[in-house]
DNA sequence: TGCAAAATGGCACGACCGTTCGATTTCTCG
DNA sequence: CGAGAAATCGAACGGTCGTGCCATTTTGCA
């Protein structure tokens, strides 16, 4: 849909629409972050971005078209942010301590605060379609890939035996979205310490009783 | 507002109009559990309760004070399902697990599910007004008896002296929110046993070291 | 340079929204 | 029972929304 070329000849044609259309994407990630995935409306985006509403429109052909867009590019940001910097790190705790500090830190940033999965999450969670499809798959590889780093710290030796990933995922989820909670919403300071502190609960309750 | 007659006579003349106003707000509180407080529409109230707009309309006022009304409605409700039935169990620990286990009973029961304090608090978080900070002052509410309730169980000496109680709240919390976006958005099942074991571990980690 | 294709703009439609207003029905109580 | 108040209705307004259609501009390539 975004990748093969439909005519068959003009086989690199993708200058200046995908520059444009770059560009209301990012817009309209700004707008989704503040106003949530269903306050996107295309005639703010025209606006926002200087063109008409028809010109956004083409971009995308449907509403729901951009929305998926947005959750796609959220991921690619999110991945480029959080993901990728800390799966550089040792396989074991300090490439999930990593996960973890990045995921706070980008979920808690004031800048183009917001995180379109834990909003999208309430936003879809009674609404089926192919929006909500997207994006519970976008969160469900985020999720299975912090297991999958739980599962290597479990290997390495670094977490007892015994831990149940899903149950430890699950836990530190739960900060994350505290976090999310009380930082947007509450506005309260200091919180991100808060996730912090929990999180070194949450492993020394789950490592392998070595020092101390 | 709700309470004392406007007019100087006719002390006791709140019965139809209460009645429907109470009515309408009951399939508010369902609407907006499954569509948000935004997703709150006074013409799709006015068709599913068969009266006319303008009738709906009337016993608010606008749009906003509906919404205000439907929170102060689940506001009752989560006390009278959730706080005052707790509130019975003895001082400490049982106290606080009794509030623990009826909050995560009431935020991922199947019925008129979604937690309007949850949604509410991703809907408004860059949203400032009335709405905002109706759902605030209630959030903030049982936050407080919360705390309070840890701050007894410290006091009982069933929880370490040196407990945190924004930090223990912060992270039940947590376990709170996790439970609502896997059950459902991701329609997790067997995840209300995960906020259990949570809990159990949460805690473990701040009571004092007795048995064991 | 010129031509086809892609990109964008202009305009209008139909649907739904919250809100207003005045007429009408229904209730309440002396 | 009857008068006055409360409750409800019906219709309309101004607004925003997503979307379709067609003219126009801009782009990219031979």
């Amino acid at each position: 849909m975004s990748a093969q070329p439909p005519t068959p000849l003009a086989s690199r044609s993708l200058q200046k629409g995908q520059q444009t259309r770059a560009a209301i994407l990012d817009a309209a990630l700004g707008m989704a972050s503040h106003m949530g995935l269903e306050g996107l409306s295309i005639g703010a985006l025209a606006e926002v971005t200087g063109m008409s509403k028809s010109g956004v429109f083409a971009h995308f052909g449907s509403r729901e078209e951009l929305q998926i867009s947005v959750i796609r590019e959220y991921h690619a940001r999110f991945e480029e942010e959080v993901f990728f910097p800390a799966i550089d790190e040792p396989r074991g705790l300090p490439r999930l301590a990593a996960l973890f500090e990045r995921w706070i830190r980008r979920v808690s940033v004031e800048l183009d605060s917001g995180c379109i999965y834990i909003s999208g999450a309430v936003e879809f969670d009674d609404r089926p379609g192919p929006v909500r499809d997207a994006l519970a798959s976008m969160v469900g590889a985020w999720h299975a890939a912090l297991e999958r780093a739980i599962r290597i710290a479990i290997e390495q030796g670094h977490l007892r035996p015994d831990t149940d990933p899903q149950q430890m995922l699950f836990e530190i989820h739960g900060l994350i979205l505290a976090l999310h909670h009380d930082a947007r919403f509450l506005r309260n300071p200091g919180v991100l310490d808060r996730a912090r502190r929990g999180f070194a609960r949450v492993i020394s309750a789950y490592q392998t009783p070595t020092q101390e």
